[in-house]
RNA sequence: GGGGGUGUGGCAGAGAGGCUUAAUGCACCAGACUGUAAAUCUGGCGGGAACUUAUCCCUUCGGUGGUUCAAAUCCAUCCGCCCCCA
């Protein structure tokens, strides 16, 4: 049994063919086994799943938003209610956002200041002004186990100059975020770590001297967020290949946002260790399913009469109990049900997919496991 | 027997002489979705060519016949359906 202090990271095993790494994290409600999948729960809740289904498919910590909580029911009521693990039931690590994706997400809703942010409620339109040290408090009432800098997440795209000062703010940002981790007393002290999120938007300088002066001030772990916001590809590619060789190995590394399966592989391999995704669960209710052998939309007239189960290759509830024709007419009329046993087969195969990743790297043949999994998913259905 | 109404694309339902292959829903067919304002959004949806764009031809508003340069829209007539009074 590993032994170290909570916060810490572990890490277990480098790749010898590339810079992915097999870790373990320390959290108040257990290890996490890294690379590791979390799936997003923003309102305190994967929509539509039981946690309990959620243990069964291994899920190891599940992500929520300290914005949209805030808003409703509130930090303060969830802290009075035993934190978030106790109140939705959960009763394992949690990872709480901190807002700065709702800079980018809502905004049309929002207004940037040096000391914070405005934001217009979209649930009755009342205004509620963020910043670092409101952030870090709202998390750590809420009782995430891993939380968040407040950051400003740039849209892309982004002018240089702009994308600058963004990173300029989010640097003086993140140091108080980081006093203010280590000055409010809270129910969990102790036992919560805190990440800081390095931006730059597509400008690997900006990138580079973002993630240096987030080292400076010194989290628990180190988060690159955002991408996945419109950018082609490469350029992420290109801001891992930055970013990614100058953090200290003995720290994790987030990749927010990220993504879909062959992301996951290919961020891996660069030396990625955790992820967030609304892929498998908002996609999900919009009828897409991932596979072994490839995505593909259940609504899609060609399922009416095919019996066969999801993914011939998934062990699922979803997959041992229905067809895909059943999935069809459950979408097509609007039964409910649908959208928890897509979400659900859905967090099984990310799940799967990443406990394929770790046991690769255990066995140190990933490069061929990964070659391996994208010629068979991008044969598609 | 008397009086009134109504018939529009798969369905519901606008349109009351030209800009109408005909609004809008639904249904149907696709596509998108990457730190969740998302059970959402976008596109297509009479037939046939062409398709990078533009475009062209044919056929449609119960049937038939008319008026008109022009008709889903006006007139006549037939057919179907509905309601009220006896």
């Amino acid at each position: 049994m590993i032994s170290y202090k909570c916060g810490n990271f572990c890490l277990v095993k480098n790749s010898s063919e590339c810079k992915a790494r097999l870790g373990q994290i320390n959290t108040a409600r257990g290890f996490i086994d890294t690379p590791v999948f979390m799936p997003v729960g923003t309102y305190g809740t994967i929509k539509g799943i039981p946690c309990c289904l959620l243990r069964d498919a291994k899920v190891q910590i599940m992500l929520a938003n300290s914005y949209h909580l805030y808003l409703r029911p509130g930090a303060d009521y969830i802290k009075k209610s035993g934190g978030i693990q106790q109140f939705n039931s959960w009763h394992k690590p949690m990872l709480t956002d901190s807002g700065g994706f709702q800079i980018f997400s809502l905004q049309n809703f929002t207004k940037v200041y040096d000391d914070g942010v405005e934001f217009k409620s979209p649930i009755n339109g009342e205004k509620h002004f963020f910043y670092p040290e409101k952030s870090i408090r709202i998390q750590k009432d809420i009782g995430a186990d891993i939380i968040m800098c407040l950051d400003e997440c740039t849209t892309y795209p982004v002018d240089y100059n702009i994308a600058k000062n963004s990173v300029d703010l989010s640097i003086k940002w993140a140091k108080r975020c980081h006093h203010e981790f280590y000055t409010y007393s809270s129910m969990t002290d102790n036992t919560q770590i805190l990440f800081g999120i390095i931006q730059g938007s597509i400008y690997n300088d900006l990138r580079i001297q973002s993630t240096y002066e987030m080292l400076d001030i010194n989290f628990d772990g180190y988060a690159i967020g955002g991408l996945s916001v419109g950018e082609p590809k490469h350029y992420m590619y290109s801001v891992l290949q930055s970013v990614l060789p100058i953090l200290p190995t003995n720290k994790a590394r987030y990749l927010m946002g990220v993504g879909s399966p062959e992301d996951l592989w290919k961020c891996v391999e660069l030396g990625v260790d955790m992820f967030d995704c609304v892929i498998p669960t908002r996609n999900g209710r919009n009828g897409q399913v991932l596979t072994s052998i490839g995505k593909f939309n259940i609504k899609n007239s060609k399922f009416k009469n095919d019996y066969n189960s999801l993914d011939p290759n998934c062990t699922c509830l979803t997959c041992n109990e229905y067809s895909r024709a059943y999935l069809n007419y459950l979408i097509k009329s609007h039964d409910i049900l649908y959208m928890s046993l897509l979400s659900l087969h859905n967090i099984h195969f990310m799940m799967n997919l990443m406990h394929t990743i770790r046991e690769a790297l255990k066995l140190d043949i990933f490069i061929q496991e990964k070659e391996k999994f994208l010629k068979q998913y991008n044969v598609g259905e």
